[in-house]
DNA sequence: TCTGGGGTCCTAGGACCC
DNA sequence: TCTGGGGTCCTAGGACCC
């Protein structure tokens, strides 16, 4: 017997759940995001594949998707109608007790200790189907990386594996961006270093990378290319480490009295959502996006962990006075880091 | 490409203490 | 007086992922 990770995901989850209910949708370019209003502030969350096919996927913004393809299907997110959906899923996946961890609301990884993993996966897209009408792509690895990326050679609907025997046959030769947490930023520091390729990068000297990336991350990028992955699947239930809300405005604040206001409401927001879940605040970050574009955070520590409402709220408040204040806002966010 | 909202983890500098 | 080394906390920002 031999231990494998499996890696299940989700095809286009959301638009197939919205297919789900809707079937005269199947085969349009469907596109879920924000409120489903394209002439709106937004992002696309997901994108159909037959939308995917004409320039829109995740994280195009709604107004450019909607010039892409004035004829899609556009759609609100919803959100408690995709978790009801992705724990019906996840319970489909534990069934008989396999150790299953959740990634998202249509991901997660599962330790399977068996001599031929892919009877398995089909067993396990036959049980989604069955539980949920929603197909999935397995991955099939040795470890949960080698998994997680099998799974984008499988889609849609497929089953892919990848081991150390295959690892570099596989991804050797593809730009490190296609590794699971190198993005583009990295990716390009990568190329300034002339190290273009997942192979480059395996072969990489340790040091050389500690020093451009730091004592940590270094190392750990010569790992990730090597298809090493020391983290394990865990059931363990999931501890949040913070908890936030944060809103875009449609129209910009120009007012700080409205910049305070809501800084206070979102505080009292998070506040209860925290208490709610018998978590206390240790931390209070305030973020602030000005117009056009420029971020900026600035945050206080609390005297001791809290779950009051006017304590986190005067945290915030006080975090927002070292603000400059005066310029238009586009976004304001208020994020509580919990206790250990 | 006029750029959401929910998160996680890491880095680095300065303060402060021994 | 021109001066160390380590540890920890606080803070701001960067990068990434779904």
């Amino acid at each position: 017997m031999t231990r494998w990770v499996l890696h299940v995901d989700l095809d286009q989850f959301l638009a197939a759940v919205e297919m789900l209910r809707h079937p005269e949708l199947h085969g349009r370019p469907v596109v879920v995001g924000g409120d489903g209003d394209p002439t709106k502030r937004g992002v696309v969350s997901t994108a159909s594949y037959e939308a995917r096919a004409l320039g829109v996927r995740s994280g195009t913004p709604l107004r450019t998707a909607a010039r892409r393809i004035p004829d899609a299907v556009f759609l609100p997110v919803d959100r408690e109608h995709y978790e009801a959906v992705s724990a019906s899923v996840m319970a489909a996946l534990r069934g008989d007790g396999t150790v299953v961890e959740v990634l998202g609301w249509d991901e997660a990884f599962l330790a399977v200790d068996t001599d031929d993993p892919e009877p398995v996966a089909r067993q396990l897209q036959d049980g989604v189907r069955e539980a949920t009408g929603l197909e999935c792509t397995v991955g099939i690895g040795r470890n949960r990386l080698q998994a997680k990326l099998a799974t984008g050679f499988g889609k849609p609907a497929g089953v892919f594996r990848i081991t150390g025997a295959t690892w570099y046959d596989v991804l050797g030769d593809l730009p490190t961006h296609a590794l699971w947490g190198i993005g583009a930023k990295t990716a390009r520091k990568l190329v300034d270093l002339g190290i273009t390729t997942v192979r480059q990068l395996a072969e990489t000297d340790e040091a050389e990378l500690a020093a451009r990336f730091g004592p940590a991350t270094g190392p750990w990028l010569r790992r990730l290319a090597q298809g090493r992955d020391g983290a394990t699947v865990v059931a363990t239930p999931y501890r949040p480490r913070s908890r936030g809300r944060e809103i875009t405005y449609q129209r910009d604040l120009a007012d700080w009295t409205d910049v305070r206001r809501e800084v206070d409401a979102l505080a009292r927001r998070v506040a209860g959502e925290i208490s709610d879940g018998g978590l206390a605040a240790v931390r209070v970050v305030v973020k602030v996006r000005y117009v056009p574009f420029t971020t900026v955070t600035h945050s206080r520590t609390l005297g001791t962990p809290s779950v009051d409402a006017d304590a986190i709220a005067v945290a915030a408040l006080e975090a927002l006075d070292r603000f400059p204040s005066g310029r238009p806002v586009r976004l304001l966010g208020v994020r509580t880091e919990l206790e250990k």
